[in-house]
DNA sequence: AGCGGTCAAGTTGAT
DNA sequence: ATCAACTTGACCGCT
């Protein structure tokens, strides 16, 4: 497997996240509402469908971003919609079309390691391991395994999740995080990252637990521009890079209305590059770009850091 | 064919 | 107390 690190060190891969704005290319999906009138049959066939086709619309982004010189893609992780619902969930060898779906996941695989492509998964906010609620946690285990096998397919490297609530207490929190992956298997330890919000966990939060735990800090710097923590992003950026046996994948994007703006936090379509941390010039890293114009909002970044930054 | 309400899930903080 | 924000529009029933 080429690994990522095995770009030159100097260079910066910016990513893309899940979608894109203008290039035809659409993820499907379908509610847990319309399926639970449908026979089980039904509901496979048609899960089955779906399924196959994020498989090709997956495919597509990589030929994309193969393309277009963009040398990382975050995978929507509801690409098998409804995997672990209550009532409606299902085993991806339960579809009619299984070894279809799971040859076409592979193939994206080799198609990434081909090309070089990095991939990762974000599991949305439901994911929390330090829940008070054990059944929430439950749940997020189940869904962190889920998106594990996917990852497995495709050769996805990240699985990068938040530290979860806060709950008023954060050092009681943070110590229910680390017991909360201590129940992961090694399929999602190995993958597993932590990422500061914008909310509750800073990188000084989580750094301990990254150190204490083997799991690399995915740093978002504009959480940590928005929730800060007495580190400078040279500090901040440092420490992150410690946490790494691989190379390095950090969070970046700008403010919808300014960093003075009411809602700081809020992203906006595309990136200022003056965000673009001079500390991460230097390269070696991935740079997952969060911005609402997608594909046209990494494309421009690269337009506008070519000469200041080495790019993939 | 187009419109608009709704969509599995957790937590936080602004209104 | 409600609701938007978080990686984000897409689905689906209705007309």
């Amino acid at each position: 497997m080429k690994k990522p690190s095995s770009i030159p060190s100097n260079r910066v891969r910016l990513g893309l996240c899940c979608q894109f704005a203008e290039e035809p290319i659409r993820f499907r999906h379908a509610t847990a509402a319309s399926l639970e009138r449908l026979d089980r049959t039904s509901q496979l066939a048609r899960l089955g469908e779906i399924c196959a086709d994020n498989a090709a619309a997956l495919h597509a982004s990589l030929e994309y971003c193969a393309s277009h010189g963009i040398g990382s893609f975050r995978i929507l992780s509801q690409v098998l919609p409804l995997r672990t619902h209550p009532t409606v969930g299902y085993l991806p060898d339960e579809l009619p079309n299984a070894a279809a779906v799971v040859r076409a996941f592979k193939a994206c695989g080799a198609f990434a390691r081909k090309h070089g492509i990095r991939t990762g998964l974000h599991p949305d906010q439901f994911v929390v391991l330090n829940s008070p609620d054990p059944l929430v946690v439950r749940r997020s285990v189940a869904d962190l395994e889920a998106q594990a096998e996917i990852a497995a397919w495709t050769g996805a490297d990240t699985l990068n999740v938040h530290g979860g609530g806060g709950y008023g207490d954060k050092p009681k929190a943070l110590d229910a995080l680390r017991r909360g992956l201590d129940l992961l298997s090694p399929a999602v330890r190995t993958r597993l990252t932590l990422e500061n919000d914008d909310r509750t966990f800073t990188p000084r939060d989580l750094l301990p637990v990254c150190k204490a735990c083997a799991t690399p800090l995915v740093y978002d710097v504009h959480h940590h521009r928005v929730l800060a923590d007495g580190l400078g992003v040279a500090e901040a950026t440092q420490l992150a890079r410690s946490t790494w046996d691989r190379e390095p994948l950090f969070h970046l994007s700008s403010p919808l209305e300014g960093w003075k703006g009411p809602r700081p936090e809020r992203h906006h379509d595309y990136v200022d590059p003056d965000d673009f941390p001079s500390e991460w010039a230097s390269g070696g890293l991935t740079v997952e770009v969060e911005a609402k114009a997608k594909e046209l909002a990494v494309l421009r970044l690269a337009k506008a850091l070519r000469g200041r930054v080495t790019l993939s």
